[in-house]
RNA sequence: GCGAGGGUUGCAGAGCCUGGUCAAAUGCGCAGGACUUAAGAUCCUGUCCCUUAGUGGGUCCGUGGGUUCGAAUCCCAUCCCUCGCACCA
């Protein structure tokens, strides 16, 4: 057996002391830019799922590697975050001590992958190196208005005192005290106005070459929608209750107004009136008890009358106010016009509190009741009980009806998205500092860019869940840089998302100490010519980095928009039919299958079940299948002659496997690359000498795959260079012969045939066979010396084999050759095997000699153009059959 | 509900875009055989059903229709599954 795993050893270990996955920019060379996402460096290390993801990558770097490209190929770590945060509080450490030590066991396993990543740019951005330039683009933004602060409502545990992220809030509870209500709290908190680029960020999605899954989620999270708002007069106050509609044809069906329950308006509204006191009470319950479920379509529509009523501005009709579950904060205004006759909702509240329902859009040929109506027509229809747009179609009188109240001051149309601007400001310490002071005279001040970074310090004690900052008088106090008093730091760091939406940036350039990178590199190098990630980033990270590259495109930085044109989001690995993960434990981890195999067999597996995009199930059965490959394609390369004569069909095969290989290659379908490369394996492990040529190209076109027995198996060629800088092999159309493989058929059938005969006969590895070709009938024969009949006399049991295709006379001479390579088994028949021409007229002689002698046929003839010429057919111990 | 992607022969998973060469690749599993004292490994053969020495025939790619000389592949309808988004005004 093999050693495999020094075999890996040795050349991961060649591929770091020769440097050769380092790169450079070269203006010459095109570049091509692989880059999976980079991991959070979990203690638990990385498992199979995570090392489908790299070697994906890995195999895609290597092949563009190979086909000339400048590939640049690096790996990071987002290495700020919870996890390690309270690793440290519970071990009463620095959360620093664990991130190291995470990272150091992710890059070994990384390198024990064979994974060829440009490590010398390697980063990790809890480092003042990396995160000082999250602070600069901080400060780049504020500096542009990009940046601010607000109040925001957030999630805030009494018992930890300190804010939740949303993913720490389980069912309106914290994750830590399951009996602790989350509360929602009003703080004053950083933010990123992404929204100023709402509008790129969707018109760009049309660029990109994502799947159609991920493009449409941005499409829904930016969700752009064209309306209208109104404002409406309320009685008896100065406030105006402002609205956000798409359908302001309905404006004459308005029959009440919602609000929003945590509307601030609210609460001054009702202020000293007799629904204050139940409001307040509906209010509280709906965010507090309800904040989780409000949201759910089924969930029962809530709400109450808060006493006050608008005043339609056309019809000066008064309407009555209410506040509703239904009616969501956060997405428009607040507060929304009610038409319960065209909308299900509306219409479902209004059957509840007995509010009127008023039709001003009849179907084609009916007009409707509301008397009757038992839900809401949505549909499109004729205008009516609308003054002067009556009988209009109720599409045209969208536009026509924001014109009109547009014309009259009571509306305006607008343009409303769901994307909110980014909250970055997170209660933890581990994360990036935001580089401002607060100072009583100057209020906030930035940081000074010749004061970055703004260090995190490394001797804070973590006891409590509370960010340490907050105690920590040496990072707290700071003169302000405006007027020297003494200011304090902001203690908020920023979320880790920050990091990672520009870190592809820092690959490019990532020693640079005087800028985050060099634009003239960034440009080089980028955009990403492959990103490959997860989908459930969708709405995040690649919302997020697509939103940086616009700004510092704008900044003067870079010169494109877009960070990655191609994204290929990798299939979840499966393990027993549920995602492999630790939590479910259920992960097989690399090293388990090294030890066994060496890595390039689980490689193979992880890119060979499934094709990259699907999810797929782990099988350690298949992994030894992958390993049965590997050494048979060992045993292939080392153990047949090496020759430079080739035939044309192994020249014709061969061309044709490079072909398909390197399209699948283009089309990312691995799995299909590599069984394209099997077969082309089997077929020349059938033959007795292959040509230098086959077995170069096939070592190098599993280079990507298999690296490290590649370059064991190059160098067994007698190359000395390494085989992860070679060239792709290259194919010629031309030299493809349909027509040559058709005799693949032949042999293959042949091959069968002879097979079968032997199974029949029950013949022996001491036996001896002859193979005889009779061109001009079409037949191979075989000649069998039985053992019995050794000493009897001097004949022959004959088994001729009939190949009926006629295409035999063109390619007999090479089934001649090719069949004894095809039987050749050492162990089955070891004297087998050669071939010569006879005319058919002496076989038949022979056979009747041997009929002669049995007394019946001994032959069996499979007859096809001898149509002419009866068969007979026998086998010994069986009755003769006449086929004709 | 909306959107996206799927349902293929024991399992996993190709094929579908660019209809025929598709009973449908490849791997696993299973069965038989060779080898072996035996096991393992390796190799060969088979693996929808009926029948054969070779062959031939039938059924088949979620379901039902349609287009076509011909459909796993194109069109329509329908059921189911997965994943997003989800009372977004």
């Amino acid at each position: 057996m093999i050693d495999f795993n020094s075999i890996c050893k040795k050349w991961q270990k060649k591929w770091e002391d020769a440097e050769i996955f380092k790169v450079n920019e070269d203006p010459k060379k095109k570049k091509y830019y692989v880059l999976e996402m980079y991991p959070y460096p979990s203690g638990s290390g990385l498992h199979m799922g995570h090392a489908r993801n790299y070697v994906l990558g890995d195999s895609c770097a290597r092949y563009k590697r190979m086909r000339g490209f400048n590939v640049l190929y690096p790996m990071g770590y987002d290495s700020f975050g919870l996890p390690a945060e309270n690793a440290a509080i519970k071990a009463k450490s620095h959360p620093k001590i664990f991130t190291e030590k995470a990272i150091e066991t992710f890059i070994r396993q990384q390198k024990e992958l064979g994974l060829s990543y440009d490590w010398s740019r390697s980063l990790a951005c809890h480092k003042p190196d990396y995160y000082k330039w999250d602070q600069w683009i901080f400060l780049k933004m504020y500096a542009q208005g990009l940046a601010y602060k607000r109040k925001a409502a957030v999630n805030f545990c009494p018992e930890c005192n300190t804010v939740l992220a949303n993913e720490q809030v389980i069912g309106g509870k914290c994750w830590r005290h399951e009996n602790t209500d989350v509360e929602i709290k009003e703080l004053n908190q950083w933010f990123f106005k992404i929204t100023e680029y709402a509008d790129e960020l969707l018109r760009d999605i049309d660029k990109l070459q994502w799947s159609e899954d991920v493009k449409m989620m941005q499409r829904n999270w930016i969700g752009r929608s064209e309306g209208t708002l109104m404002w409406f007069d309320i009685r008896g106050s100065d406030r105006k209750i402002t609205v956000f509609t798409t359908r302001p044809d309905t404006f004459y069906g308005i029959t009440y107004l919602v609000y929003a329950p945590e509307h601030p308006d609210v609460l001054e509204l009702v202020k000293g009136t007799k629904y204050e006191e139940e409001v307040k009470k509906f209010v509280r319950k709906v965010i507090l008890e309800d904040r989780f479920t409000r949201t759910a379509e089924d969930k029962e529509k809530e709400g109450m009358f808060i006493g006050r009523y608008a005043i339609n501005p056309i019809t000066k009709e008064e309407i009555p106010i209410y506040i509703a579950n239904f009616v969501l904060y956060e997405y428009g205004t607040g507060a929304i016009i009610a038409v319960p006759a065209h909308d299900q909702r509306d219409f479902e509240f209004a059957k509840k509190f007995n509010i009127p329902i008023k039709v001003v859009i009849n179907p084609d040929g009916y007009e409707l009741n509301p008397e009757r109506m038992s839900r809401a027509y949505m549909g499109d229809g004729n205008m009516t009980n609308s003054d002067d747009f009556n009988g209009m179609f109720n599409r045209d009188a969208i536009e026509d009806i924001a014109k009109f109240l547009e014309k009259h001051g009571h509306g305006k149309k607008t343009v409303q998205y769901k994307l909110r601007d980014w909250l970055i400001s997170r209660q933890r310490f581990w994360g990036a500092p935001i580089p401002i002071i607060y100072c009583d005279k100057c209020g906030i001040v930035p940081v000074l860019e010749e004061d970055l970074p703004v260090i995190l310090p490394d001797d804070v004690v973590f006891e409590e869940a509370e960010n340490p900052l907050k105690h920590y008088e040496k990072f707290l106090n700071v003169k302000c840089p405006k007027c020297g008093a003494t200011g304090q730091r902001e203690t908020d760091t920023m979320d880790t998302f920050v990091d990672s939406s520009w870190y592809f940036l820092r690959y490019c350039d990532a020693k640079n100490d005087k800028q985050p990178f060099d634009p003239r590199k960034a440009n080089y190098w980028m955009p990403i010519d492959q990103y490959i990630g997860g989908r459930e980033h969708a709405c995040g990270h690649l919302i997020y980095f697509r939103f940086f590259t616009k700004f510092l495109r704008d900044l003067g930085l870079l010169n494109f928009g877009e960070p990655a044109l191609r994204l290929f989001n990798q299939g979840m690995l499966h393990k027993d039919g549920v995602v492999m993960s630790k939590s479910k434990g259920n992960v097989v981890i690399p090293e388990e299958v090294s030890k066994k195999y060496g890595i390039d067999t689980a490689r193979l597996f992880l890119m060979f079940v499934s094709s990259p995009g699907k999810d797929m199930e782990w099988s350690d059965d298949g992994v030894e299948g992958s390993f049965r490959f590997i050494n048979k394609f060992w045993f292939t390369i080392t153990e047949k002659k090496i020759t430079d004569s080739k035939s044309s069909k192994e020249v014709s095969k061969l061309h044709k496997t490079v072909k398909e290989v390197t399209e699948f290659f283009e089309g990312f379908e691995f799995n299909r690359a590599i069984m394209s490369l099997m077969q082309f394996t089997n077929y020349i492990s059938e033959m007795d000498e292959i040509s230098n040529e086959s077995a170069s190209a096939l070592v190098r076109m599993l280079a990507p795959f298999t690296p490290h027995i590649c370059e064991e198996l190059w160098k067994f060629l007698g190359n000395k260079n390494f085989v992860s800088l070679e060239k792709w092999p290259e194919y010629d159309e031309k030299l493809i012969d349909e027509e040559a493989e058709a005799s693949d058929v032949l042999v293959d059938r042949t091959r069968a045939d002879i097979v079968h005969v032997m199974n029949l006969l029950k013949i022996k590895k001491a036996e001896k066979i002859k193979l005889i070709t009779s061109i001009k009938w079409k037949y191979v024969f075989m000649e069998i010396m039985k053992k019995e009949l050794e000493n009897t006399r001097d004949v022959k049991s004959i088994i001729g084999v009939c190949m009926k295709n006629p295409e035999l006379k063109k390619h007999g001479q090479e089934i001649s050759k090719l069949v004894p390579a095809v039987l050749k088994d050492p162990r089955k028949i070891p004297e087998t095997v050669l071939s010569e021409e006879r005319e058919f007229e002496e076989l038949v002689s022979v056979k009747e000699k041997l009929s002669k002698f049995f007394g019946a046929d001994v032959a069996v003839v499979r007859a096809e153009e001898s149509k002419e010429k009866k068969a007979e057919v026998a086998l010994p111990g069986k009755p003769a059959i006449v086929i004709s």
